[in-house]
DNA sequence: CCTTAATATCGTATATCTACGATAAACGAT
DNA sequence: ATCGTTTATCGTAGATATACGATATTAAGG
């Protein structure tokens, strides 16, 4: 599965280089991420693909197994997630396998600390 | 300044006992918190709460100089926070003094853990 | 091709968010 | 009591979020 790039503001971002991002985009991007989270069914979604082995598949149809909505609905929270850069989705035949953007948890969190604790 | 009980849908929270709430009110609350950091405005006043010494008042006013926007947009974005959980304000005179929830990262971030790397 | 299965998108209804100006409420000072 | 300062709330408008069913899209298999 190939890597994914974020993005900010339209922009692509490079989960190694936090530093050569401005402050007011540190925070915008954090922003954008935390509004991934902010809903449960989301924070479900990546628990589910942030826990799975990389052996381990988990297309679409798992996720909305898994959760009490209608499928339609978790494809929305699923374009939510993919657009704010928690996850890529690779096309598998009929299938969509998901999984989180690698790094993208350490990203987050490197995110608030430059974006709470900053000057 | 006197310490000011989280709510997790209404019922209260002990910071310190994590533990004792069920998986799926650890994820409402992450989402909650998180709904409290997806706004840049809102990204920057816990920034600026976080960051003051204790010694050093935060007033609304400060709060409203620091940002472009008006008065009552920002008297939202802070209620939004309150009710979220991320910050405190105690009155003191004409002013409402402003502070982050003490040790509200390190929930946080504990909420994170358990939501996203929990079984 | 045609069907089936898996996802995404569309259309829609309702709710929540975001911003602002205007107004209310609380307090200290006169 | 009245005034000015500070903050919260109200009313409102437009944007975005959330959920669903219906429909479109895509790919594999007959």
């Amino acid at each position: 599965m190939k890597e994914v790039k974020l993005t900010c503001e339209g922009k692509p971002v490079d989960l190694n280089e936090i530093g050569g991002m401005s402050f007011d985009e540190c925070k915008k991007k954090l922003a954008e991420l935390s509004k991934g989270l902010a809903h449960p069914a989301r924070v479900e979604i990546v628990r589910m693909l942030e826990n799975k082995p990389l052996e381990e598949r988990c297309v679409c149809g798992d996720i909305v197994n898994a959760l009490p909505l209608a499928q339609s609905s978790v494809s929305q929270h699923l374009k939510v997630l993919k657009e704010a850069g928690w996850i890529q989705g690779e096309i598998d035949g009929p299938c969509v396998c998901y999984c989180t953007v690698q790094g993208i948890m350490e990203y987050y969190l490197a995110l608030m600390k430059r974006s709470l604790k900053g000057k």
